[in-house]
DNA sequence: GATGAATGAGGCTTCATTCAT
DNA sequence: TATGAATGAAGCCTCATTCAT
């Protein structure tokens, strides 16, 4: 699952304390930088500078800018996982679960913005973290349509609809929403998107919406 | 509206005849090679030699990569709008607009998916066509929530769904959907991708989706 | 045979004279810091400074420092055969043919020492180099393998003389002795050594040697 | 003699047990990573990994490749020397001589090929190597014109044979046709090889060579 | 207009050597 | 002594852009 283990190339023995340090800094660096001027425009010469070390030590831990980076996707990941992952949890009905991912959604978007956008950059040259981002959002359609199939077999989705193609429509509806709003910074108020998405998903499966003011009560 | 005027830098006399040979010939090879292997990926020595001129003739004609891109997009624009406007014209009632409208924009898209994912991934980085891309979305969201609203107004579409966030999420869950199927490869059918994204685009609002199979009488 | 050619990856377009003029400063001035500075402490930067030309432009002519090389080489080559084949004829009897060789042989490698002296050294290093060079010695060698064993035949060469460990021992005799001489400096005299050479040849094949002086008339 | 002391500027205190193991650990690592891989591309890092040291313990005993690689040259010698010293003795005329001198440069050489390479190559580059070789070259040289002489002196040698140009052609012919077995890999066999240099040596000299299979009792 | 050579800045990577622990 | 992280100089190569013909 972590991104940055297949290809990793460079040093791997157990790194001492002061390296472990170093590391860290050049990953945090690395996220800064990425998140200002872009995956492009940074190089290596900017993390290292970043991180306030020298050139070559970057050499000491990464391969490449592409190494760094899906390390620091790594990162990105588990930090979306356990920001939805903290969401309170819900009741047993469809709409409650609707709005609670829609919630957890947004939140850990925003709460990452600046790298979904570089994210959503790099992704669009890099085969391989287009793969991993391509599994990513496979696996979330794949939970979706098996729950809208599951709702609909209870007879509370509509018949006429299509589980597969419901789960990527309304999972792009959700995802592209957010990069609109948070990265292509669109004006917008956090809590009626989170009901208003939560209103359009379950409408547009049949269901009925949860009461309002419901979807946001934190 | 063309992208291409405002910062354009090159060349703007009144062109000879073999001038504005030249210079279609580098539109056209620059998409191509563009479309063949990328933005980033393509070199002005690539453009130059898929139009088979010289090195230097392409700056006759453009002062950078970007600006000649930015005319590959208005043809691309140009395209776009000519194939959806092709789409022959619907009943007055929301749903068959809705449906015409899906149906001219995923055939639009069809027609230019690698173009879009190029351009997809220079809105990544290129502020300009950023903006562009911007522009045009709010044009075309603007239109949804007119239009929603005008539906609205009339006791079509259901009374707590806010016309702004459902124009900017269901333009979003086309537009998305799209990318997902054409550009990332899902497979897909699509006369029922089209189906399916009316059904759900209706019923989100509240409306009677329009009568199966008619989403797609051609 | 040019060793260039099978390889070269860069510009083969028909060059402009300004073109050629550019590639012809860059090999001799490739020839003049090889000789000057060896083959490894010579650096693309350092060939473009002594043709006085920007870094760049080496690489429009040239894909690599090898690449240049081998240019120079082939040059080299047909330098060394050129001034081979100038040495006067000589009669037909073995002595005087095996002293034109040494003699031509030595004065070629006396004009191009210090290129011979880098060839050498990339020899030792570059497969592609040392192949070519294994090659030019086991045609050399071959040759004189025919001539002696020929004399053999006629009964001019001593019977217990093997022709191809013949061929290959006083090749290296006289090659390695001109190595020593003009590359690692060994005080010596011209015709004294061609004269020497030519001797020990001519005697250890159980030939007579030719007469005194006339090893070097010219 | 031994090349490396001169300008050695590593630690030269008297080592701790420990610290002579791991002198002698890097010593033999650093030959066998050089003859795997050529002085060239060996980096201290490739002779540490093979020492199983870490890499700042080589600068403990070396301050550079150039350094240790001198030392390995010093155990190189003292073998070749060894090898050379352990063919069995030779009657007291020139022929047995010549034949004994001839047989224990090849089996040296056959024992030590891979590193008879390497310092050829090392040769060409360093200064200080190339001396060290020279100066070898040197020493071998003269004492066979020492013994030349001797035996022209004695009426055994040809008179016109010139003693010094007729020590280093013998020379470079011994040494050189080694190389090209040894190091380039022609085809050869080693008796044959060696009856043949000491009979062409001896003729070359006008002495009578050994009868045949004498050359190479062992 | 067309051509293609010339330019040089910018980014990448390696690795010998130094240094703190 | 041993360790291994840190340093930065040096070389490589690409390519957008300019310029002479």
């Amino acid at each position: 699952m972590p991104v940055a283990s297949p290809t990793t190339t460079a040093v791997m023995r157990p790194l001492t304390a002061r390296g472990l340090r170093t590391r860290a800094k050049l990953v945090k660096a690395a996220r800064r930088t990425f998140e200002r001027r872009g995956y492009l425009d940074t190089s290596i010469q900017d993390i290292s500078a970043a991180a306030r070390v020298a050139y070559g030590t970057f050499y000491t831990y990464f391969a490449s800018k592409e190494e760094i980076f899906a390390e620091v996707v790594d990162d990105l990941s588990a930090d979306l996982r356990a920001i939805a992952d903290a969401e309170p949890g819900a009741g047993p009905d469809p709409a409650s679960r609707i709005a609670r991912t829609t919630r957890g959604y947004l939140r850990a978007y925003r709460a990452n913005a600046p790298m979904m956008a570089i994210l959503e950059q790099v992704a669009t040259f890099s085969p391989r973290l287009g793969e991993v981002r391509r599994a990513a959002r496979r696996t979330r359609v794949e939970a979706s349509r098996a729950a809208i199939a599951r709702w609909q077999a209870r007879g509370l989705v509509r018949a006429d609809v299509d589980p597969a193609y419901a789960a990527t429509a309304l999972g792009s509806m959700v995802d592209r929403s957010a990069y609109v709003w948070f990265v292509l910074g669109e004006p917008f108020d956090e809590e009626r998107a989170i009901e208003q998405l939560t209103l359009l998903y379950c409408t547009a499966l049949g269901l009925e919406p949860p009461p309002k003011g419901d979807a946001c009560r934190r």
